[in-house]
DNA sequence: GGAACGCTTCGGCGCGCGCCGAACTGTGCC
DNA sequence: GGCACAGTTCGGCGCGCGCCGAAGCGTTCC
């Protein structure tokens, strides 16, 4: 696949548009997606595919289903450095500058937290030593056990994907934490209904349980 | 700039045939990029239009000429990450397979160095403590007393360039150094003749100064 | 068995865009 | 001044591809 191809798969409005929702970490069904995309399910099909070939997306049949997502987290990588290259197009209606708003709050980068919660996290983490931050970041030793302590465990290293890893906020403009870490924690938020998926997309509601985990554990204070 | 625009940027052949020569760093003329991608020229000088109206290329016109490079550091490593994210497609010619195995052993990658010789400065480098790579890479005290020692400054920490990024290197599959600490230090060895431009594209070529250079400051042996 | 449903395959339509050559502009050299 | 050269603009050509609807296939539910 070379570098034309691969940027080919994602310079359609349609296919980029498959991607980003997919982003949310979530697997898609093909109809949910054609409705998303407002195309029919017939081109929706045919993009679907090419991603697959491409290796940017990955499938799972389930009966008359078929269900979509992205390929891993370096596919999502991509596509977030992509996105954020670029400033957002202004929003074009209420409902979506509403969606927006919830998004640039609180909302999930493929497995991970970000808008302000994310940026307000990683911030605190840094503040409290638990995350060096000097030249590309770490997790200290005080993080470790920071993790410990509230039983989250991350994924061991499979790979080559990093233990933290910064990743571009596109509406804060600043750095939140991703990588298995950024992951792991992300994962925890919402088993522990700190944060709950809002709206069906990528947003997230912070929960009164939430703000007051929040507080306790990283002296964040929530609106 | 919607990621489907900007990758509608990366998706034509002549236009990533463009970007990756630009990889090497460089500056390089309408002319030059046109006969590279065997294109008439009016056509190279379309593309170069469009690929700077987006961000890509930076330009510079002296006289007769229109000089043009990759806008940024930031740019180029959204271009790596791309062209890694594939296989490459085979060498198509003897002249071009000879190409592949000097970029092989030596190359830039946009500023810094690549390939079999940047991947052993990179384990040397963390083999002797002077870089860090538990959870992203990180250069240890002795790291910069190290560049110190050896009168290479990196440029001060300018936007939000790392000190040290880690980079995949496509031919060798293993990471590399990036970032400003990699620039300085590829600037160092060209400056200082450890290492030459060859042959007009991005392979290096490592002098006899470079292989005693490199086995005095890290102990590496080059063939 | 039959109907509803999710998805896919196929044929056909039309736009977008990458290409070139010809003509033109502006710079540098003699 | 005159010529050579780098680059640009413009018009026209043709391919590629994104779109849809219709028809077909397999699954699920009644």
């Amino acid at each position: 696949m070379s570098l034309a191809e691969l940027a080919g798969l994602l310079a359609d409005r349609t296919r980029a548009t498959i991607c980003v929702a997919l982003l949310d970490g979530r697997a898609w069904t093909a109809g949910e997606l054609a409705k998303l995309a407002k195309v029919a399910p017939s081109t929706a099909s045919g993009h679907l595919s090419r991603l697959i070939a491409g290796g940017i997306l990955a499938e799972e049949r389930q009966g008359r289903h078929r269900y979509v997502r992205l390929a891993g987290p370096e596919v999502a990588a991509l596509i977030e450095d992509l996105s954020s290259f670029g400033a957002p197009p202004p929003a074009r209606s209420l409902r979506e500058s509403n969606r927006r708003r919830a998004e640039a709050r609180a909302r999930t980068c493929y497995d991970h937290l970000a808008g302000h919660l994310g940026v307000a996290v990683a911030d605190a983490m840094v503040r409290d030593g638990l995350v060096a931050d000097d030249a590309g970041l770490a997790v200290t030793p005080a993080g470790v056990a920071w993790l410990d302590r509230l039983g989250i465990a991350p994924a061991p290293a499979r790979g080559r994907r990093p233990l933290v890893r910064s990743c571009l906020d596109w509406t804060e403009r600043r750095t939140h934490l991703a990588g298995t870490v950024g992951a792991a924690l992300c994962a925890a938020a919402l088993d522990r209904h700190w944060v709950e998926r809002a709206g069906g997309g990528r947003a997230l509601r912070i929960t009164p349980a939430g703000t007051t985990a929040f507080r306790t554990h990283l002296n964040i204070e929530l609106p």
